[in-house]
Parts: C-alpha cells; structure tokens; sequence
DNA sequence: CTGAAAGCGCTTACAG
DNA sequence: CTGAAAGCGCTTACAG
C-alpha cells in the first residue's frame, strides 16, 4: 500500500512536507503541494487511520451499542429506523459506526470497549434493556456520549433522545374516553424502564383528567410479549366484562390482546377497541389495521447523531434531555363505546 | 489510560515483557506473567487496537457495506436479518463490525475505504444495487470478501451467498398451476439483477415444463415497485381478461398487484390468486396473507460471515457459491382456480 | 517554506 | 527467561 514515505521520495521532499500539504496546511509552496497531491492522486493514497490516530486520537469512527451483549439487540422493530437516521447524519458529518458484535473479548465495559477500537463518540440504543451495569458511567465521563430510547438507570444525568410517552400514551387514552370508553384496561409492559414507566403516568393522568377511576385490576403488566398480553387478555376477559376498550403499551401486546379477543369471541373493534403503542410496520397491514401512537423514529436517530456531532466538537458540559413528539395514528381498531 | 509502558514501570519489567505476558507467549516466566496480568487487571488495561493493527496489520474489525454510497441502504426489509445473523456469528469469532457512511472521504472506492480503516474482512450486502464500478474488482483481490444477496457484475468470480432463486420462483409458478391456473402474469424485477433473472428463469422453465405456452406479455417489468406494480396490474387487467393468476417477483410488488385488483372489483384469491417473494415481515399481516417464497436470510448470513471467516484465517483462493434454499409459504392468497 | 526528530502504543526479531 | 532496539504510518512542535 502506498504510504506517505513512498510519496514523499517520489517528490523529493520530506515526510512532513507531505504530511502538510495532505492536511491542507497552509505554510507550504503552492508548487510543492500541487505536485504532492498529484502523486498521491495517481498512486490512490489513503490516509492510515491507524497510524493518524494514534496521534490524533481521533478515528472518525462512532461506536453504536445495540441491546445488550447477550442478544443481536435486532429484536426490536424500530432499530433499522435508528440506525437509518444516525448512519445518514453521522456520514454527512463524516463519521463511519462502529457496532459492538465481538463476543471475546476480555472486557465487558462499554468504556473499554470504546478505548479499545479508539472511537469518537458513542450511541446507545439500549431498547427495553434493564442492564444496570456499575461502570455504565464511566462511559459518558470519558466519550462523547447519547442514549436513544431508554436509558439503563432512569436517573442517569446523560444526553438522551426518547419519544414523549406521558404525552403519548395520554392521546391514546384521551382517544378512547372521547369515543365513549369508560373503562379502559391497560396492559403496560413494566415499571422499570422509563419509556414504561411513562406510559402508564400517561394513561392514569388522562383517566384521572376525564374523571376515569381506574381501579387496581386496570393496569397488567404484558412484559411487551404477545403470547403474554393474549394470556393476560383472555384471563381478565374471562372474569371482567366490564371493559370495552385496551390500550396496550406496544403494538405487539396490541396484536396479542387482539388475538386473544379473537379467540373469546369478541370483534374489533364492533365489541372492544383496541389501541398501541409504537406503530410498527405490521401495524397498518394487521387485520384490524390497528391505532396507535407512532413514534418519530427517524427523527429521534437524527436528533442524537447531531447532538453527538456537536459534543463531539466541542463537549461543553451541557447535558440534553430532548423528548421527541409521538403522534396518534387512527385506523380500524377503535371505534365508538357501544354502551 | 492505561498503557503498556506504565504497566511494566509499576511491574518492575520492560515492555517487551509486559506484551509477550499480555500475549500469552510461553517463553515467560509464569511468576512474571502473574504479576503483570494483575497489574494490567487492576488498572482496567485493554489494548489499543490501533497501535496493534498499525503492526499486526489485524484490527478485528470487518467492513459491511449497504446498499451504495447514496442511499442508506435499509430500504431493503431484509437488511435486518441479514445484518443480525452476520452481528452474532462475527461477534462469535471476536470481529466488530464497522459500517461505512462516511460521505465526506475523499475516496468512492471500497477498496480505498477498507485500507483506511484496515479491517481484516469485507461483507457486500448490495441489495438491488445496479452500481457497475470499474474497480470493484480491485477490492475482492485486496481483502478477503463476500457477497450477500446480489452481485454488482453478474460475471463476477466472488465469494457469494444468495437464494435458490430459480428453484423458488418454480416452487412458486408450480403451486399455482397445480391449483388449476394456466395463464399467469409475471411481475417481474428487471433483467439485469442476477437474483431478478433466475426468478424470470424459474417461472418460464415450470411454465415449459407444465406445458404452458407462455406468450411475451406475461412477463412485465415492476421495478420493485409497489406503485408501479399497481400500474401495471390495472393496465394489464383492463386489457386482458384470461389471466387467473400473478406472480409477483417481490411481496412488495404483490401488495402493488393486490392494491389494484381490489380498486378493480376483483377478490383476492377468488378471482385472481397472487404470489410474491421474499416473505417481508407484512406479508404474513396482509390482507390476505400473502402466499410467498420465504428467503432464508438469517441462514445467508450466518454463511456468509462462516465463509468469510475461513478465508481471513486462511485465504487460499478457492471461490465459493452457495445458494440457499427457499420455501413456499402457503397462505391466504392462493387458491384453485375456477376455470 | 522545508526538514530532522520525537513520539503515539504497540509487536517483533534479536541479543544476552 | 528478559530487555534494548527498530519500526508500523503518521503528526507535531521546533529549528533553520
């Protein structure tokens, strides 16, 4: 491979002298660089990275960290639109991503591993992980540093991008209450994860709004499975009959409760109104096409790649907090109470 | 952080010692060995891979390339699995991923991005991609590489994972003339793809094989398209009235197809039955469900990234062509026909 | 405007 | 078994 030596015997110059006019330094004959950046151009140079780096500290690369080690972290439907936005913003801004996949390695901090393969900032994408990681500060206090969804530890001071999911899973309800639903059962995924814990705050603020009150057995807990919320659904529906409408905390519960209802005999929405959270692909092809909150994920990725671009440019210290708009999206799985 | 020379400061030893120690070599004493794993230990040590790589010319790193240069490459539902299977069995083998998006370099070549970054492998995933580079040839000589899916050149002697694509499209064109139907429209990709011919392939070898004469217009040009499809579809029906059945070359182009039957007053299947391919997540949620043949891209990836790590072990030049089989998926969109 | 020298953090012959 | 030295490909003061 060409490197910078063979340049620099080729024009008869020095090392140094290539290395400027490459950087575009300025205190060099215009004669000289002219020719250097020939050389280079017809011999397809490179830069060495490696080699730049070590100096620089600085390898235009992005470390991204999906879920957890355990799994591929692709379970979750919106890592493609994630992954779509940053790698579009942080290319423009010149920066390629690094992904975390080796399994071998000695180390299990995300600090270490970020030292390791040398990277300039780091995105994580740590969707419906409950990793509570001692050391996971030791990351942000050493790179430039944003979460994308959720964050590991609900009071981590860390820059964060999430969708509003008070404000979310509030339209969902408020939807419900305005066609006539008056009583409403929730199945919400935990009470951990902050996105989670958020949509429930949501749901029984916009209850209590409407002078719902919502009892104990309102809010079940699906662990974000459809297998479970069907098993939850058809339990409760088993015993209840008092409810006309579901807002699930995530479209696949969504479908879940949907198969389940299917299951007991129940339309919807003729008998039952069902609504999500998320708006996966499937979601406007399932059958009801189901309503739900859609969450701006592209939006979101292009959020925290440029605040990560400008932390990584100047790190003042300021931390940022940005909840991104969700957006009730009707189709065919609500309608109005019929009692 | 960390280095090797204050290690072997705090352990008494030159850094000779400290590496062969770190490095597992056998000539050393285990006393000294010891010592300096435990210092190295305590000082959260890792090693800096880009000094390493600059000498062992290794990073543990392998380069995956999406789609082109312009587009982010995740227009392609499949990219998902594909990127999944080839995360875990790389990660597996102790690789990182490092994804190119850089727009700004001043190189386009993929050879010159790889040597920039010095991985040690490269995975081509170029989808749909129809990009005829002068000097792709250049990069499958430099680095150990694969193809996923499609290739640029046709011609082109690489190591290459696809699908069974002939096989599939008879699978496909087969069962809808075992349901009865003996005039069936094509919507076909394009010509130039290899993956879109051999499906052109599959459908006129079972049409010959079943005794059908297929004329020239049965076979139409969709682009991938779901609008484009539709268009095609409406123009042929209002044209045409023999056919009973279609077979699209995408599930994408089957919802396209199906979009226009319905806006024509035609029931899916029991006016016209419509198959597709690739089996994208939606096809299974549609409505109908899609009849298509499944792709098999968790087992395509987890080749490809076997095969690439038998060559960056040890590269001796042997090319392999694997094609994995599809399945048909039989669902709600096909049925006997009533001619 | 140009070049010699030091050094980034590591590995690898080689000498002892 | 251990260490001094050279070098991977580059950048950065510094001297001239």
């Amino acid at each position: 491979m060409t490197n910078i030596k063979k340049i620099a015997k080729l024009a008869g110059v020095s090392v140094s002298t290539v290395s400027k006019a490459l950087n575009g330094y300025e205190d060099i004959k215009e004669e000289t660089k002219k020719k250097i950046l020939e050389i280079a151009k017809e011999m397809d140079y490179v830069p060495n990275f490696m080699a730049r780096g070590l100096i620089t500290k600085s390898t235009k690369t992005v470390g991204v960290f999906f879920g957890d080690q355990t799994n591929s972290g692709f379970d979750s439907p919106f890592l493609v639109d994630y992954f779509s936005s940053i790698k579009n913003v942080l290319g423009e801004a010149g920066y390629d991503l690094l992904i975390f996949s080796n399994q071998k390695r000695d180390t299990s901090s995300y600090k270490s591993m970020c030292h390791e393969k040398g990277v300039d900032g780091v995105i994580l994408i740590l969707t419906g992980n409950k990793r509570t990681d001692e050391k996971i500060h030791e990351l942000h206090e050493a790179f430039p540093t944003v979460y994308i969804d959720s964050l590991p530890q609900a009071s981590m001071k860390v820059n964060f991008v999430e969708s509003d999911n008070e404000a979310g899973a509030w339209d969902a309800t408020e939807h419900l209450i305005k066609l006539g639903h008056r009583s409403i059962l929730k199945i919400a995924g935990d009470t951990i994860a902050k996105g989670s814990f958020d949509r429930i705050e949501g749901f029984k603020k916009a209850c209590q709004h409407y002078g719902l009150s919502a009892q104990d057995n309102w809010i079940q807990y699906g662990k974000y499975s459809r297998e479970e919320a069907a098993r939850l659904t058809k339990e409760i529906f088993s015993q209840e009959t008092e409810f006309t409408a579901v807002f699930a905390s995530s479209d696949l519960m969504a479908f879940g409760v949907i198969d389940a209802l299917k299951e007991l005999g129940k339309r919807v929405p003729e008998d039952v109104s069902v609504v999500g959270f998320d708006d996966i692909d499937s979601a406007q092809y399932f059958h009801p096409p189901l309503t739900t909150v859609h969450q701006k994920r592209l939006q979101m990725g292009e959020t925290a790649s440029k605040i990560l671009i400008e932390i990584m440019q100047d790190n003042d210290g300021t931390i940022r907090h940005m909840k991104i708009p969700t957006k009730l999206i009707v189709r065919g799985s609500s309608a109005i109470s019929k009692q």
